[in-house]
RNA sequence: GCGAGAGUGGCGGAAUUGGUAGACGCGCUAGAUUUAGGAUCUAGUAUCUUAACCGAUGUGGGGGUUCGAGUCCCCCCUCUCGUACCA
């Protein structure tokens, strides 16, 4: 068989490097060190998608490339196994997660060996090892140790489909981000986390990172850093003498302050209520604690509130303000409290419009400002002391006369809350946590791990308990220090417990002293590369420096941040789907639709604005359609169509499986195909025919070097004669472009590197082997069976991913002849061809450039006022044109 | 609304510091080979004009800086992602 048979090879080779551990992760200390993550995946029941490949190859070729320099690299992979999916399946048929989450990881390593990735699998974590989970199980008694992880009872996202507690992070306008089910909020005995001690911390890290600023900027935006003050209002007739304290960014702006407003679950509300009032009051607080946060969010546009006949004292001019209640005031937020100033603040001026409350502006807005409130820069107006001053100085002045006078203080607050940390699930890491009289009681590091019981049943009760309260022998314990009887805690922890230090694991997968041996720690930390999906922005990536921050500052790492470099993959779409709108059976242009149609992207037909007659999705050919000007329209119309790439879903039905692109064309042309589809962090739309493209390209490189025998005989077209100058120079221009590109991984632009050098030596009648070996080299990291087998054909033994990379000759790179475009005021008109040698000497150079014929014909009668001489760049004449032109 | 990013051929994209816009791949056209198809090879392929060369136009739109702008500056439009009463 001399044809390029996937098929054949692939296999093949897997199987070599597993059995000669091809890719173990070198232990020599020596060496400079590279640590290049994957974020781990969740093995799910469908297996991999496509865009797993994505991130993975990347990170593979760059393994590759840094072992082939030399590097002692360490890239491993794991499963993040806990989750929810495992154990519904659980409540559906009985299957234990247990038996579940390892049909699917099998299934999963399978897939990702198939794809010829070179992870060291002796490393490889599962976050459901109790061998692992026991130092999950560890840090947490760390947390708990400095005070970091506390039992309350406080108001939760419950979601009563999902039969669990979700984080704030998990909870998208107000359902779940798992399933999109509703969330209410309720009360319940939780285990939380104070992430809130470290938003500082977490908030100074991100100035160092080598992160995506969007990412940086997205979790700034949720740690929410604001600085202001807090201010004291005393309360009118009010013996107990306690004072309503807000918290503003604008403590310049007090003199507006014209009324204060509390959240209606504030804790003053019902102490300061005037009978009078009681009734209504009591009633909106009802009203508001029924309403879900999407409600909350649906209705935001109208303000409700209700008046609680009770009044503040302004603790500067002294007068009574009115005190409101309101739920655009959020409880949790700042003192759950604010004075209103609705002439620079949005929200106040609405809900003084509605309420008819009083308006003072206290910033100048410039003569031309129209609308309400004014919230730019200005000097200050109708405020005493403060008259003429702008923001900036009106604030720290203000700050210092409240707290001359008592009545304040400059503050800072985090939008930042605590870390909901316990889920009413069963397939989760238990707690080393056990209650004596109600009062929890942490396990001795002796007794890790608390392993899973098995349950009869894995669905929580009605009520919130969760599935491990039915493990009765399980919850009844004793204390393993005093004796006394206990009961062990049921909830379990969320699923980012087992990925916020798993790459900590992998450094040391089978210590036995710590979750890390900290000598090789030392060496290995930080992660030099991360790379994952930007869907784990906030979440995991929040999540895994908290707690990476605190074991620094318990010892036990040796650096800040985990992750020194993250990049994110881009989503892979689906291919292009060309679709026409049919209303009444006319067609109708794309552009006439209300923007309605574009949402809900599985329903084919939608009602239209109005007019309640159905519009039709029509799927359209690409032969029924052309462009015309900007748009497509359908073939010889000016109707217009939608052009739109997809997310992938089952739905759609417009999903690529891996396994039928590899048993198609082979793992290296998948590899090598989403690579080359464009840059990695870009959203890209799948085309299989640019499958066939690349696929075509590892054919020619087939044929190039071993022939294209009808019988199957291999025909080496390799020879030993020397390789020309320019031939080398071929060569060596592609092992530049190819190197840099891998390290600013560029791999698109690396990938068309290798295409054009193997055009140019398609032309050549053979090649030399010392051309044909390196290139085979630098192919590699792309299409590592492919190579290998190249490499093994052509008499080599050993594996090609253990050679050397090739080093750019720069002797070979300079060019012989410098080739200039001549420009004439600003437009090429010829070009000039000159030795090297001279391509500096600006006089020569501009002297040769004028003789150039085409050049002439502009010159001629023309008066020359300026010539530009870049060196090795261009030339460009300046001329006021003479009669002729 | 706010924040971030992006608009380049029929399509994915390239142009690393302001210096020949469209590399590479897909698609398409013609030819060679083949009984035919597929595969392969050769040539062409931004638009307009032209037999061809030449020429003109051209990187979402409008202005500007510069000998020279896809790239820098100002204004506007569109799209994508994130976020949303955080005082």
């Amino acid at each position: 068989m001399s044809a390029y048979y996937p098929q054949d090879i692939e296999k093949k080779w897997q199987t070599y490097w597993q059995e000669h551990q091809t890719f173990r992760t070198p232990d020599d200390q020596s060496l400079p060190k590279y640590y290049i993550l994957d974020m781990f995946p969740y093995p799910s029941g469908s297996g991999l998608h496509v865009g797993h490949p994505e991130g993975y190859t990347a990170t593979d070729i760059l393994a590759r490339y840094k072992r082939m320099n030399g590097f002692a690299v360490l890239h491993p992979i794991g499963w993040d196994a806990f989750g929810l999916p495992a154990e519904q399946y659980a409540v559906k048929t009985g299957t234990h997660p247990r038996e579940t989450t390892q049909k699917n990881i099998n299934r999963f390593r399978e897939q990702l060996q198939m794809l010829g990735f070179s992870y060291d699998w002796s490393r490889e974590v599962n976050t459901t090892d109790p061998d692992y989970y026991k130092w999950t199980q560890w840090i947490f008694l760390k947390l708990y140790e400095k005070g970091l992880a506390y039992e309350a009872e406080a108001p939760v996202n419950w979601c009563p489909e999902l039969g669990t507690v979700l984080a704030n992070e998990e909870v998208i306008d107000g359902k779940s981000e798992v399933g999109g089910f509703p969330v209410i909020r309720k009360p319940m005995r939780q285990w939380m986390l104070r992430i809130t001690e470290y938003a500082e911390k977490l908030l100074e890290g991100l100035d160092d990172l080598d992160w995506p600023e969007s990412t940086k900027e997205m979790q700034r935006h949720w740690i929410g850093k604001s600085i202001g003050a807090e201010i004291d209002f005393t309360i009118r007739d009010h013996e107990q003498g306690e004072k309503i304290r807000v918290f503003t960014t604008r403590p310049d702006t007090l003199y507006g302050a014209t009324y204060i407003v509390l959240a209606p679950e504030h804790h003053l509300v019902t102490v300061i209520t005037k009978n009078d009032y009681k009734e209504r009051v009591e009633n909106y607080i009802e009203q508001a604690s029924k309403r879900s946060d999407l409600e909350r969010q649906e209705l935001s546009k109208t303000k409700t509130g209700e008046f609680t006949g009770a009044y503040a004292v302004h603790p500067i001019t002294g007068e009574q303000i009115p005190i409101w209640i309101a739920d655009y005031v959020l409880a949790h937020y700042g003192t759950g409290a604010i004075m209103a100033v609705p002439g620079q603040d949005e929200r106040d001026w609405d809900f003084a419009q509605a309420f008819d409350l009083p308006i003072i502006r206290t910033v100048q807005p410039p003569d031309d400002f129209e609308g309400g409130a004014y919230t730019g820069d200005g000097p200050a107006i109708n405020s005493g002391f403060l008259n003429g001053l702008m923001i900036e100085q009106s604030k720290s002045k203000m700050i210092q006369h409240l707290e001359k006078i008592g009545s304040g203080t400059k503050s800072i607050n985090y939008k930042l809350r605590d870390w909901l940390f316990s889920r009413q699930r069963y397939w989760g890491e238990p707690f080393p946590i056990i209650h004596v009289d109600g009062k929890p009681r942490p396990l001795p590091v002796t007794e890790l791990p608390v392993t899973l019981p098995d349950v009869e049943k894995f669905q929580p009760t009605k009520t919130g308990e969760p599935p491990l309260a039915q493990a009765m022998e399980w919850v009844h314990t004793t204390d393993p220090i005093t004796g006394e009887k206990a009961l062990r805690e049921t909830n379990t922890m969320p699923q980012w417990a087992g990925s916020c230090w798993y790459y900590l694991r992998y450094i040391s997968p089978d210590f036995d002293g710590g979750p890390v041996d900290p000598e090789k720690e030392s060496y290995w930390m930080p992660v030099d590369l991360y790379v994952g999906g930007s869907e784990h922005s906030v979440l995991h990536l929040l999540y895994a420096r908290f707690w990476h921050r605190v074991l620094y500052d318990c010892g036990i790492v040796s650096t800040k941040e985990p992750f020194q470099r993250l990049v994110h993959q881009g989503m892979i779409l689906g291919e292009v789907e060309y679709t026409g709108f049919r209303q009444n059976g006319e067609w109708i242009s794309s552009d006439q639709l209300g923007k309605s149609t574009e949402s809900g992207n599985e329903a084919s037909q939608e009602a239209s604005q109005g007019t309640g007659s159905s519009i039709e999705r029509v799927r359209l050919e690409e032969s029924e359609i052309e462009k015309r000007g900007d748009a497509f329209v359908l073939k010889g119309t000016d109707i217009r169509i939608e052009a739109k790439a997809h997310k992938m879903s089952k739905s759609r039905g417009n999903v690529i499986n891996p396994d039928d692109v590899v048993h198609e064309f082979g793992a290296d042309s998948l590899r090598l195909y989403e690579m080359f589809m464009g840059p990695l962090e870009q959203v890209k739309p799948w085309n299989t025919k640019g499958v066939e493209g690349v696929y075509r390209f590892l054919n020619r490189v087939w044929r190039r070097y071993l022939g294209d025998d009808p019988d199957g005989k291999d025909q080496i077209q390799i020879s030993n004669r020397e390789a020309t100058r320019a031939e080398l120079k071929h060569l060596h221009q592609t092992v530049k472009k190819v190197s840099d590109d891998i390290e600013g991984m560029r791999f698109n632009t690396a990938i068309s590197a290798l295409m054009i050098f193997l055009n140019e030596a398609n032309t050549w009648k053979d090649l030399p082997s010392s051309v044909a070996e390196p290139f085979l080299i630098l192919l590699s990291p792309f299409a590592p069976h492919v190579a290998e087998e190249i490499w093994e054909r052509l008499g080599h033994t050993g594996s090609i991913s253990q050679q050397a990379w090739p080093v750019a000759d720069e002797s070979l790179l300079k060019e012989e002849t410098i080739l200039y475009p001549v420009q004439v005021n600003g437009k090429v008109r010829d070009q000039l061809s000159v030795d090297a040698d001279k391509a500096s000497e600006k006089v020569y150079v501009l002297e040769q450039a004028k003789q150039l014929p085409n050049i002439q014909k502009y010159l001629e009668g023309a008066e020359l006022i300026k010539e530009i001489f870049v060196p090795r760049k261009i030339i460009n004449l300046v001329i006021k044109p003479g009669k002729g032109l």
